[in-house]
DNA sequence: ATGCCTAACACCGTTAGA
């Protein structure tokens, strides 16, 4: 079972090239981040038409998160707990979505969009440390039901210095701070496995490379997506694979899909 | 040099991304 994540940076503005990735590589399942739509403007007929189930949290302009599947999915859940005693008025950002997916083979998949957090020092920094803490308690409980569990997603979080091309330039930014690769470090503690890490873990497995400053071109790249799995998940993990190619299509996402596959 | 791109929304700029 491959099981996909890519931050597309809005799927609407690149539909034909996300349908076309979802042709060649044939995910089992997938998670998408940043669709940047409400659920009424997700082009759920599209996905549908290549054999995908479809599960929408949308919102308004910005996030967004949406999960696909060849299998139907059962007990989605939209958004982390954590939000239901905030001050009236306090909207919660559409950042997560789950489901249990694979028919015969079950595996509960949770699609990631952890909040970028800059600039450091400010209310977006503290919603993202805010945001981690509500993250590793509900991967606590998750992690109790003993299941085929796959964490996925954008996480904006660099892990270690050799998860950037240049980590000096990063040293002042949210996605670099202590702070966040320590509340990352405490989530895989729980006894996550970096999917990544396991099968390669050399240098230069990057997920993101920024539009300015020729990046691409440069290779500037980071490793912040990532897949996260219980060990019931990691007991089954059989590759992972990183479509960098992706990176150089004409108005490409910023981000590249990443693969992992499961002997399920 | 606190920008360099890109996208959404609405307006011909602002906000957000990372």
């Amino acid at each position: 079972m491959r099981i996909a994540t890519w931050n597309v940076n809005s799927v609407n503005a690149r539909l034909e090239l996300v349908l076309a990735w979802f042709e060649a590589a044939q995910p089992d399942v997938a998670c998408l981040q940043e669709i940047k739509c409400v659920d009424e403007k997700f082009p759920t007929e599209a996905f549908e038409r290549l054999g995908y189930n479809v599960a929408v949290h949308g919102q308004k302009s910005y996030n967004g998160v949406a999960m696909l599947s060849k299998t139907p999915l059962d007990d989605v859940r939209r958004g982390l707990p954590g939000s239901d005693n905030w001050p009236e008025g306090a909207e919660d950002h559409a950042r997560y979505i789950e489901a249990v997916t694979g028919g015969a083979t079950p595996v509960r998949v949770g699609g990631i969009y952890l909040p970028n957090g800059n600039p450091i020092g400010t209310e977006k920094f503290a919603y993202k440390l805010a945001w981690m803490d509500r993250l590793r308690g509900h991967a606590a409980e998750l992690l109790k039901l003993e299941e085929h569990l796959v964490l996925c997603g954008d996480y904006n979080v660099i892990p270690e210095p050799q998860d950037a091309d240049k980590p000096e330039t990063w040293a002042g930014d949210a996605l670099f701070q202590p702070e966040t690769r320590a509340s990352f470090r405490a989530l895989k503690n729980l006894g996550l496995t970096d999917a990544y890490m396991e099968v390669d873990g050399s240098p230069g497995g990057y997920t993101f490379w920024d539009y300015q400053a020729g990046a691409w071109q440069r290779n500037h790249g980071i490793r912040i997506d990532h897949l996260l799995l219980s060990p019931q998940a990691a007991d089954k993990l059989a590759g992972l694979v990183i479509h960098r190619n992706e990176r150089d299509n004409e108005k490409p996402s910023d981000h590249v899909p990443v693969v992992v596959e499961l002997s399920l």
